[in-house]
DNA sequence: CCCGCTGCGTACGTCACCGCACAGAAGCGC
DNA sequence: GCGCTTCTGTGCGGTGACGTACGCAGCGGG
């Protein structure tokens, strides 16, 4: 099948630059990717890579979101990233450890763009501009996964589901998440039933409505009233490193 | 002060390249590092950069443990990885952000060395092996805490006391730790007399003596089977990316 | 149309950890 | 030795999340 094809049939972009990171890139430098760059469909539930697998490529997103995930032996799990249009999969390739021990999951269907590993990382060798972007936002990135372990020590569940909805809401064009609670409670690390009330409570206050695997959400100023200091925490992070990356 | 006198009187050993991240660079590098290498004693305490503070060193300890600690609003905190001989304070300066939004705190007193945020950073520019070694130990760092991550909600408190001596038993040259269960506390975000009560587990069992303020580990194995395999996990990505550099 | 699948709501007992409160024990200065 | 501070041990009620087990409701296919 035709990709692109695919891609209109998806309504989605195929600007490359869509991807907030790309469109960093000075001109010059982008001159050189772009012939490089191919699209793929991100589908939900995609593995762009394993924990501990060799990466082919590094991928960037533009209308799809990617978590990283952490799966431990007994099968639970936790997320400790998310990526969305601000990013890339991947930093292990130019970090120099080649693999990493969590798994990239696509989260929210969609778009993005990719680039074989070998040119990435000749590209980040070269330095410069390349390298001080890559590195910026691989610094974002460690706030949030910092951010993240502290607030699985300390915050409740409530809390929790508001940041990763607002986390989420940041990184999509539209409010509404196409998502089931099972799948939140497995990024969450906790059960299915703790995410339902929770979000029971959310719905029963009006700020979203849940539809059976589909969240719109209604009040997004409701919801920064009711997380926890976490998310500001992280997007303020992430505006400063990278002005201008993430909507709203 | 004399410094050197104060290093001698705690009989700690002056040469930086204790540290092992020091050690791994090649010498011609090193030549040019060595004359802005200052030693520097670690009081337990002290803390060698605020969350969002601006950094005038980056810190290479050789006998000292740091632990970088993310401290919420209300006070409450929670260790999001620890550095020792292995590692260097300051990683941001290069990564790009200038500052973090964690707090470095010596939670073992020992020695080490600092150098200039500016020398690090220019060295740093030159490329080469200083970046590549200093990339691969941020990314050593970032499994750490994506690890964290995972065990604060996942596992017991149990399991992550005896990570978390573990954990600081592989920078110590010696099996005894200088430290309160209230600072332990303080360090995995949890109540004081959970760590009493976990602490007093281990020690019924013969694993560890607890007396005052010191805890000496008299069975590591033991403490190995206890443990989640968070510990684990962190120890090989360790040994993977910077061969050598943790002992045992 | 009915069946079956998937997603969501609810209920109940259990447990780890919390917050608080207080008592004993070890070290230190005088 | 005395008194103070610091550190550690213990006890008790509260609670948030867990594991388990069902019931029900939307939705799509045979």
């Amino acid at each position: 099948m035709d990709v692109a094809a695919l891609f209109d049939e998806y309504e989605l972009n195929l600007d490359p630059r869509e991807n907030q990171l790309l469109a960093s890139l000075p001109d010059s430098e982008w001159a050189r990717w772009s012939p490089y760059v191919e699209p793929v469909e991100l589908p939900l539930g995609r593995v762009l890579y394993e924990s501990g697998g060799k990466m082919t490529h590094a991928y960037f997103p533009t209308t799809a979101i990617v978590s990283l995930l952490y799966v431990l032996d007994r099968g639970a799990s936790a997320e400790i990233a998310v990526v969305g249009c601000e990013g890339i999969i991947g930093i292990s390739l130019f970090m120099g450890g080649e693999t990493t021990s969590s798994r990239a999951v696509v989260q929210s269907a969609g778009a993005g763009f990719r680039l074989k590993s070998s040119v990435l990382m000749t590209e980040f060798d070269r330095g410069g501009p390349v390298l001080h972007l890559l590195l910026r936002y691989t610094q974002a990135l460690l706030t949030q996964m910092a951010q993240t372990a502290v607030c699985n020590r300390h915050h409740s569940l409530d809390q929790q589901l508001c940041r990763w909805l607002l986390l989420s809401l940041d990184r999509l064009r539209n409010n509404e998440l196409i998502m089931t609670q099972a799948l939140i409670a497995n990024m969450l690390g906790v059960r299915r039933e703790g995410v339902t009330e929770a979000a029971g409570r959310l719905d029963k206050a009006g700020l979203i409505k849940y539809q059976r695997g589909r969240i719109t959400v209604l009040d997004r100023a409701q919801l920064e009233q009711r997380t926890c200091e976490c998310y500001a925490v992280v997007k303020k992070e992430y505006d400063r490193l990278l002005p201008g990356t993430l909507a709203v």
